[in-house]
DNA sequence: CGCGATTTTGACATTGCTCAACGCAGGTGG
DNA sequence: CCACCTGCGTTGAGCAATGTCAAAATCGCG
């Protein structure tokens, strides 16, 4: 992971529902049909026709999709199904019924939890091939919001279930998924913590510029799509501050602002130094 | 969970390495004999003079134990074994190999990750009943030491390897451990990102009031074993600021302090408006 | 080109930190 | 048994970092 990706689980324990049983609820994906104990012949079907999806897929090597060999994939594309969204548009809301899990393929997403009054903190940034909407218990702990336009692929979480129960293997996966999170979670804790906002602003970019493309001097240019304030209600700033910093950093060399929402890091051993990382 | 516990697992996604195979290291409980492959006849012999402790247990009803009937319980009291530790001497360390997983027994524990250049973040405090040094590559990922008298009982990761494989029940109950941790860290992460220095203290008392013993007219005791220092650490205030917060909510008459490390919360209605508790 | 949203910049306010002094408690040694 | 010492907690004064508010500049998009 980078900055942070999905938060929690699903389906292993169960709130307090059978997994089995009970009618498909009516959020996304409930008329793909039925899925998990579908009749042999209906499933191979689905599977003929749905195989090339997932087999061509951007993500297929990320995520859950990665632990599946190429000839098990026609049984997740039976159960999932792509999704566009606009940015500012939310896969998950927070405190509603968790009746999909997400794998983003394209796009960022922005994961992130209220608080009462309103304020809301910023938890983690979902890049493609990151899953959104596990839940252990039967609500999602946390909004996803499209910051640009994206596709998802979305998994009824029945479907999954059964998936998962076929398929050890995808156990795994979600496990070292999950400790994933935790890590990012607590790497997330330590800079809100410790770290003042330009050693802030540095983790930050600099995390994303260990997935990011370089130019031809090496050099990371980093693509931030999301807004200042997205970005300070992630880093625990304001967005005035954010913009300080990297006027800063820009001043002293350090980094290049170069096309629109791209920034080019100059030099990236100060610039490990200002992001504090840990060993 | 309560005000975060544990961090991390092992033994499932094992760094590189096999489960099987391979000398015990020389770590803690390296001494306790063979665990996993014991033939038959020692490990009844174990047993037969292990079962007593795990069976009257502080915890035996908490954390991994719990989810091991009584008749079990031999096979787990063969693989563990009690340590005391004084205040301030350290059950794992960050970066060093993780030979073993413990449940705190009783005392409690501060679990902190360090900045290169010595800042320290606490990342929780552990209570009875919590497990501390789950780690899924081959290292602990942060440093748990005691801030109070303590008893652990520390588990061989190898020994617990092999239960875990033989009770699947065991794997359910790490998972929702896990969750939890990512809950609490989640939490933690919404409190250094939202919240001030009032909010940030009440969210940390009432969280201990809620496993607090009540006073006759039902006003939660919390104990603070830990020094202010510990307590900034978590909470991302210095310990002048604690100081100052707990002063004015005396002054406020919303707390009183008791005994010496002990406070009690008189309103705590007003007490949980100010933790902006979520939801 | 022009509008609305976002970002940037500046001036100022506030919060929590730093530093220093003092007090209190527990442990130690005479 | 008492004096001292050390470490921690408390309190105060001043300060630095960041937040707040407002205005100007810029960007993206039609």
């Amino acid at each position: 992971m980078d900055v942070g990706e999905d938060q929690s689980m699903s389906f292993f324990v169960e709130a307090n529902g059978q997994p089995g049983r009970g009618d498909d609820r009516q959020g996304f994906l409930a008329n793909t049909g039925p899925h998990v104990q579908t009749p042999i012949q209906t499933q191979l079907q689905a599977q003929a026709q749905a195989a090339p999806r997932c087999l061509r897929c951007a993500v297929r090597n990320e995520g859950l999709c990665a632990a599946l060999p190429a000839g098990e994939l026609p049984e997740l594309t039976a159960i999932s199904r792509n999704r566009d969204v606009g940015a500012g548009e939310m896969v998950t809301i927070e405190g509603q019924d968790a009746d999909a899990v997400f794998t983003l393929v394209s796009g960022m997403l922005k994961i992130y939890k209220t608080l009462p009054d309103g304020r809301e903190q910023i938890t983690g940034f979902a890049t493609p091939g990151d899953v959104v909407g596990l839940a252990f218990g039967s609500c999602y702990v946390y909004t996803a919001e499209a910051v640009a336009p994206s596709t998802v692929c979305g998994m009824v979480r029945r479907g999954l279930h059964g998936l998962v129960d076929r398929k050890p293997r995808l156990q795994g996966r979600l496990l070292s998924m999950l400790s994933a999170e935790l890590t990012a979670a607590q790497d997330q804790i330590l800079m809100l913590g410790c770290k003042n906002a330009t050693e802030r602003v540095c983790t930050f970019l600099l995390a994303l510029a260990r997935r990011a493309p370089k130019d031809e001097q090496g050099r990371p240019v980093v693509f931030l799509p999301m807004k200042k304030l997205d970005m300070g209600g992630y880093l625990g700033l304001r967005p005035e501050t954010i913009s300080r910093v990297l006027r800063s950093l820009e001043t002293k060399g350090l980094i290049t602002r170069t096309r629109s929402a791209h920034i080019r890091i100059d030099d990236l051993d100060t610039f490990g130094d200002l992001a504090v990382a840990a060993e």
